[in-house]
DNA sequence: ATCCGAGTGGGGAAAAGTGGGGAATAGTGG
DNA sequence: CCACTATTCCCCACTTTTCCCCACTCGGAT
């Protein structure tokens, strides 16, 4: 399961550190995708087929067809390097409005990466509107 | 599986590289055929293999033949040269209005081939359709 | 204080993408 | 059957990008 908020950066090559509590989990590579909303959304590769496949089901062939257009060129398969980082592709890093400094947010079955400034907005955002966390 | 969006270009001999993460899926050769709207499709020959039984499976002796004379003299059998281009024919090129700008699309069980400037469109107005990404 | 793992940065080798020359091949007309 | 032309295919060359490896820094734990 990913939890948590992690500041990572992105370097001048496109990399970016994976949590090392994320990279148990990611050892074989993953997927990752564009998100709803600005961000990116990383799924281990179980992950993305079980989620790729319950969305495509119980669609006709030609909502499938676009569906199908849409999402599979909009994602990536990543793997990591020697040092536990994923090299995020340009198209995907511009979709999500990505600078150097970004957060990396678990979100149970997957994670998301968000430019640092966009995150703390949609944050605020979310308190302003569903008021405390409920624990 | 094929993913991804990767913009390549076909040279003055009617030549296009295949995307390097596609190559080891490819490297028995494929099959490219004119693609469900202005593009072309290539499939791996198995999953060529595949899709044509599909699509034929149920279908009376009228209704094959047709079909039959269809599909299969407007698709081709491709191999790739030593550095991993393969040849689009001219014929198909045309079909899809291919200029020397193109968009390479990953779609699960295949790729699609397409002008850069039509996928573009496309892809806008897939996004105008159906809201965002829902990952 | 030292060790160790995490995060970051960068150099250099390898691979990917592109272009083009020239031989082999196929197709065309005499 | 031969000659000529056009096309295809194989190879080499160049540039850009990617990938692999090593090095440094910073905290926390020992």
């Amino acid at each position: 399961m990913f939890l948590g908020e992690h500041e990572h950066t992105i370097d001048a090559k496109g990399r970016m550190a994976v949590p090392a509590k994320f990279r148990a989990q990611m050892d074989r590579g993953g997927v990752i995708s564009k998100g709803m909303g600005v961000c990116l959304s990383v799924y281990t590769m179980q992950g993305w087929e079980e989620k790729s496949a319950e969305l495509v089901s119980g669609k006709s062939s030609d909502e499938l067809r676009d569906f199908e257009r849409r999402i599979y060129p909009s994602a990536s398969e990543i793997e990591l390097d020697g040092q536990g980082r994923m090299v995020i592709p340009a198209k995907l890093r511009a979709y999500a409005e990505l600078g150097t400094e970004v957060t990396v947010a678990g979100v149970r079955d997957h994670f998301e990466v968000w430019d640092r400034a966009s995150w703390q907005s949609y944050q605020e955002k979310l308190e302003a509107e569903g008021g405390t966390v409920p624990f």
